[in-house]
DNA sequence: ATGAAAGCGCTAACAC
DNA sequence: GTGTTAGCGCTTTCAT
């Protein structure tokens, strides 16, 4: 039942073009020739050579290869990481945005070189692609280095970023139409009898930050001046998220409604708003205001119609997402000037801050 | 507000190291010296080679110093897809373990190459080894190919396997012990009183399976002969899972208890269960069995606590197993012969199938 | 302390 | 149709 003989090592050379033209009797430039399919060498001898290859499990060296055609075909997938908490690839989004833009690299030929920089430092990215390492950068998101990621454009970096459109940029990016979906969100709880809503997420990043204007567009045109007092900073992170809703709670401060930046952090919102005793979605007041807290998320991940409550949350376009990005990238390499664009986004309305209210 | 320039793109040569010798005045080798460092070089040349270079954006082209130095620092993941449902990377369980992964090489100092290959060609992953873009494969599943990993162990492809242990293994496989788990989260539900308990899984698949047998243990172990009725064949994917437990639902054939192979099957359960107007988990029946279904997941994703109802599940060590694969191929490079192994698993109980029934 | 030259594994003129 | 040769961008003897 126990294994045979697992993995031994042996290191034993590997095998080269030369190689498989001494056996097979031929020149390096014979072997080379058959191996890419090229007619001018003999029908027989093309077949004998790649029947040798295959039977060898010899494959050219890419290495080799590419650095005589002066070709590359691998795209440098950027996930940054919080170097402060260590944190790592987590958020849902974050990772099935990943797993999209490898499925679009691979069905187009490319290969998907996956790496993670200091949030801090997104211009050590550039690196990636001096090094020669990849031709184009998939920056997901832009983190507090806008600045960084101008800079890697000015310098002729082939960068597509997932993320907002911000002023002054120049470099091309895609995201989910962040205004529009604060907005939507605010929208929707207004519509709810909701008066004293709290925004939670870190509006220091770019894409919260523009969620937050949305947010602000949606109050004020209801006549409700925004108070700093309902604005909980948390970063995408669910512990920090949790103990900034607690806080909030234990404050006094009132309120009935929160759009946050991340199905994630809904959900702590959830916890923490029921551990301070009150409902989530709660009811319309005659006088106003909620007796609960109705809380949208952000993002629409799979699970968010299986959580209890179901959320209502902004629906980013994720597997359109990565596909874009990826096409982006491409053309840019093709030569193409890509504008940045913002792609739809929608609220799907669920059970933590549902539609016709009793 | 709008980009001023967004991304033009002229190709630009790249610099090389001969462009900076030339601008430093020195010869290439002088140059090469200076960027590794080496104190065979003048102090004041090689910081002003040095500022040269960061200045100048140049860095030293991996490619060409790979293929000179006969190294290599790249590790590919590869994550199977099915080609017949073109089912994409979306298990938040795979694609956690991928970030996991990529934390744990970064930290290394690895690069990952992710790959997708078609679930039942895995051995066409050898190809990455075979033509040198990666050291070593991570391979995420066994899939229905264990032969074909066996043959590329055969073939000496460096390769380590997040999957059971099977019969006649020749590579090195680490996972969670898929038997103690099958039979923990079966053993609750029979503790629960349930009598006839589904398995939901493709027992094709050698994790599965494996479970599968844990089941199949428990159920004897306390007397329970298994009814392949019990038995619903589904993916790892959500659509067909749920149309699979709709159609036992519709069927007529009694259960009171689920064990599913994801989180994410055992949440169609509990929609298909709830469907066909049964509660989940119901209560014990003084008769014997439940009145609704108790219904227990398989990974323990993030978010198993916040569903509705939160799932029982057993608990797979992601965050340990992506450190755990890494470090395993890496041993096995540095010449190690390393065995396959499983990494603990435990029960964690929550709403779905609770501990004490009411 | 620095330079010249050979070669990592491969391809593409250019010969024959 | 096949072989010879000169590099792709780099490192490293071996000279000096």
């Amino acid at each position: 039942m126990s294994p045979t003989d697992p993995a031994r090592k042996v290191p034993a050379r590997r095998l080269q073009m030369a190689d498989i033209a001494r056996l097979a009797g031929v020149s390096m430039s014979t072997v080379s020739r058959a191996l890419s399919g090229s007619h001018l060498v003999n029908e027989e001898t093309r077949t004998r050579i790649a029947e040798l290859a295959r039977s060898l499990n010899y494959t050219i060296n890419l290495g080799a290869q590419n650095l005589r055609l002066q070709k590359n075909q691998t795209v440098a997938v950027v996930v940054p990481y919080d170097a402060q908490s260590r944190q790592h690839i987590s958020d849902p989004f974050f990772l099935s945005i990943v797993g999209g833009i490898a499925d679009a690299l691979t069905d187009r030929g490319y290969d998907m070189l996956l790496s993670r920089v200091d949030a801090e430092r997104l211009d050590n990215a550039a690196q990636l692609f001096h090094s020669g390492k990849a031709i184009g950068l998939i920056v997901i998101g832009q983190w507090r280095h806008h600045d960084q990621l101008n800079d890697m454009a000015a310098a002729r970096v082939p960068l597509v970023v997932w993320g907002g459109l911000l002023p002054q940029q120049l470099y091309c990016s895609l995201g989910g139409d962040n205004v529009t979906g604060g907005r939507l969100a605010t929208e929707h709880l207004l519509a709810l009898g909701c008066r004293r809503v709290v925004f939670l997420g870190d509006a220091q990043l770019p894409e919260a930050g523009l969620r937050r204007e949305g947010y602000v567009q949606a109050l004020r045109a209801a006549g409700i001046d925004p108070d700093p007092a309902l604005e909980v900073v948390s970063p995408f992170q669910t512990i920090a998220a949790r103990a900034a809703m607690d806080r909030l709670c234990a404050s006094g401060v009132a309120f009935d409604g929160v759009v946050a930046c991340s199905d994630l952090l809904a959900l702590q919102a959830v916890h923490a708003v029921r551990a301070a005793g009150r409902e989530v979605p709660g009811h319309p007041q005659p006088g106003g205001g909620r007796s609960g807290v109705a809380i949208v998320g952000y993002d629409d991940m799979p699970v968010a119609s299986f959580t209890e409550p179901p959320l209502t949350t902004v629906h980013q376009p994720v597997a359109l997402a990565a596909v874009e990005l990826v096409d982006a990238l491409l053309a840019m390499l093709g030569g193409a000037a890509v504008a940045p664009r913002m792609l739809p986004v929608h609220l799907v309305v669920r059970g933590s801050a549902p539609t016709a209210d009793a």
